[in-house]
RNA sequence: UGGCACUAGAAACC
């Protein structure tokens, strides 16, 4: 079971989702793990809605989720906006309590913000019962830059540092992509230049998203300047 | 003492 699991995990990982149906429809037994690989490598990869059904199946096999299978089914919906599976997957999280474990409280946030409902991402980020993780913040920062409001984003990420949480280069990132759709350029320059104060790496989205909002203002010799200055290759 | 796990922008192009 587990040689065909890992075989199977291998398949899922590279996108070569109908081997990784065919480890599975052929595995004489099957555990827990062996679900997980098929149902988050369908969600990550092009088919959520059969990692939905599979999830489901699960259930009919008489098999219990754990907190591995639920992150598959949440991403699953995040992918499809499926807020309606997502909310019924979120019950089924606190009737087992798997709300204790950080990372299934990440993955809510993020199916809440992709399906477009920030304000319950944030109730879920408010009010969870276990200890934020860097992941949570950037989560939960992405999803105010993203879809909400990008004031927010901003105000959430200097809250992180006050509690304590390191911004990294993806807490970063989130904050410029809030500048960007703000249009708060001077903040977004202001944090860009902090990275490299603050020790953060920059890789080329940084550099793309200071430009795209100096670019934006009007600010082309700035921008032009940067993109001179990037150690890596444009793109 | 093994296998499955959460976060990554915009524009342009198609």
């Amino acid at each position: 079971v587990l040689l065909q699991t890992t075989l199977l995990d291998v398949f899922a990982k590279t996108g070569d989702l109908n081997n990784a149906c065919y480890v599975f429809d052929e595995m004489g037994m099957r555990d827990i793990a062996s679900w997980n690989a098929l149902i988050a490598g369908l969600a990550q990869g092009s088919r959520p809605s059969d990692a939905l059904e599979l999830f489901k199946n699960m259930k009919v096999e008489g098999l219990k989720a754990n907190d591995v299978t639920v992150l598959g089914a949440l991403s699953a919906c995040s992918q499809l906006g499926a807020i309606k599976e997502g909310e019924s997957v979120y019950n089924y999280i606190r009737d087992e309590r798997l709300d204790d474990n950080v990372i299934v409280c990440n993955a809510v946030i993020d199916m809440y913000a992709k399906c477009g409902l920030v304000e319950k991402a944030y109730w879920v980020f408010d009010n969870m019962s276990c200890r934020k993780s860097l992941v949570t913040w950037n989560t939960m920062i992405m999803a105010f830059a993203m879809y909400g409001d990008g004031v927010k984003a901003i105000e959430l990420f200097k809250q992180m540092a006050q509690a304590g949480a390191v911004p990294d280069n993806v807490s970063y990132l989130a904050a410029l992509c809030a500048c960007n759709h703000a249009g708060m350029v001077d903040e977004g320059v202001r944090l860009f230049e902090s990275m490299a104060v603050c020790g953060v790496s920059r890789n080329v989205k940084h550099y793309g998203s200071v430009v795209d909002l100096l670019g934006r203002a009007g600010r082309l010799e700035e921008a032009y300047k940067i993109i001179n200055s990037m150690p890596m290759v444009p793109d």
